[in-house]
DNA sequence: TGAGTCATGTAAAGAGTTACATGATTAA
DNA sequence: TTAATCATGTAACTCTTTACATGACTCA
């Protein structure tokens, strides 16, 4: 195995919470939990069959207007087990944060080099941007502090990016500041 | 293309600062730099043959008692110019984390789940053993302040992993303190 | 009627992990 | 002499992205 196959779990969570088609998940996956995954539709439609495979989904196919086919999926009693299971046990391995920026960073010498100005500038738009961006969302996902209550892991994992890219802000300021 | 081929630079990155063999470059993976990428040996030397063969790399054998061979790989010029322009161009996408305990959140509904506080007393202990390892790692590095000068890149980023750890333990506790 | 979106798939290739395989050196 | 580390490679498999392919629906 290359790796663990979480996507299928991700996949069982989202089906968990309200049946899917294939194209709502992808969609789940550029807002929802874009954040913090991130799948296209070709790895999507080969993992669901998949899971009806082993018995985790089930699809029922609905027909909207004439005759365009969409297969809206479940999760199956033994597939909400597995995600049980896969919820409870242990996340011992932090994986490491792959950020090309911070790679490129790493092999600048002084704090003299020309360059670094205007790569922790791009680097500051881009992540004001994102707050921005996380911002607005948190607004729209939870206008109504009552709503917190049955999304609670939802509410979490937003604030935690909030607070995460807040961070990363401040320590590009500070460190554009403390240029020569 | 799947990615964008990340690790030749960052070997090319490795090896600019002084030669090393494929082994050396292994265990830069997994001490400098094993924050930010990780990379196996069964990556690394196809790679290394791969960047010869385009000639951004040379070899030369070295012999350790009396027949162990070492091939100590430099930069060549070329190499260093495609180094360079990695550094150079802008770095404007921004990956996603995947960070799976966060994504287990996403799927907890409500803050009265049984499971709650043991997963996050897990990852507190998690990350409070990694920022302690930062911390460490940055008094190792940088004994003394005079060090910074001429590798600031790397006082950069490790310095940002630790907040960014620092962050995420505050985080923890804050969210552990909330609970009902 | 045309553009944008909804909807589902497969193919090809590259990136990354785990396992297989071998042998030398060093220090206890 | 033996265990740990140094040292280099390949094989098999999985994960992930990009591209290819097709067709229906909706709204202006």
């Amino acid at each position: 195995m290359a790796q663990k196959n979480k996507l299928q779990f991700i996949i069982l969570g989202l089906l968990n919470q309200q049946p899917l088609t294939g194209y709502d998940l992808t969609k789940a996956f550029d807002t929802e939990i874009g954040e913090f995954w991130q799948a296209q539709h070709s790895q999507i439609y080969p993992q669901l069959k998949r899971l009806e495979e082993q018995g985790y989904v089930t699809h029922e196919v609905t027909v909207s207007g004439a005759k365009l086919e969409k297969k809206l999926y479940h999760v199956t009693p033994a597939g909400g087990d597995l995600l049980r299971q896969w919820i409870t046990v242990g996340t011992p391995d932090l994986t490491a944060t792959k950020d090309e920026f911070i790679l490129k960073l790493y092999f600048i010498q002084t704090n003299r080099d020309p360059r670094l100005p205007g790569m922790l500038q791009e680097q500051l738009q881009l992540h004001t941007d994102k707050l921005a961006h996380l911002q607005r969302r948190l607004a729209t996902v939870f206008p109504d502090e009552a709503l917190i209550k049955d999304h609670f892991g939802h509410y979490l994992i937003l604030q935690h990016a909030l607070g995460r890219e807040h961070y990363y802000v401040d320590w590009l300021q500070r460190t554009l500041a403390a240029l020569p």
